[in-house]
DNA sequence: TCCTGCCGAATACTATAGTCCGTAGATCGA
DNA sequence: TCGATCTACGGACTATAGTATTCGGCAGGA
């Protein structure tokens, strides 16, 4: 019944584009959220959805408005490349 | 364990707000989105946090960007009484 | 007094978020 | 070639998101 929302589909290369710009590797973003290596792995490939806790805490970890993070998972075609 | 952030503990403030500004009895959202009733009564009441997709289908039916909900979210006190 | 709609709450259940273990491939520098 | 680092990926596990059902309370109308 859920669809997918593009939301999901996107949320991935979101989190990885912020991660690689705060110099984390997946392993260190995960040890600096209290989350795990493969989990983190598993939400740039879209193999899982986070709840809003965890939204919340990767936002503060990456030092980013969750709303800003949330209107970048808008953009389909989100880069990373951020002005 | 799950550290319950204040974006958690006002969800269900925001969501009750948007909720009753459309019009929505708890039952009528729920079967709008494809939710359960009891499920949104949890959400409301701050007993569930709910994941990604699950957030972005509840802003759909209540006619709102996600990124402005998550925005409300901030607001520890919101009210519901949006211009 | 009896319906009906709306809501809080409890239980038990199923689906999935998130953990923990390991293996393997690719890249980089010594 | 070797070690170190990063990542994809697998399986098995635990915690929790989300469902289904039931009950009780409250307000309003006939």
């Amino acid at each position: 019944m859920v669809a997918s929302s593009p939301y999901i589909l996107s949320f991935g290369r979101v989190l990885r584009g912020h991660r690689l710009r705060q110099g984390y590797s997946q392993e260190a973003l995960a040890h600096e959220v209290g989350l795990d290596r493969t989990y983190i792995s598993m939400l740039e490939r879209g193999l899982r959805q986070p709840t809003l806790n965890t939204i919340v805490i990767l936002c503060q970890a990456l030092q980013i408005k969750p709303e800003e993070f949330v209107a970048d998972l808008g953009n389909a075609d989100w880069q990373g490349h951020r002005g």
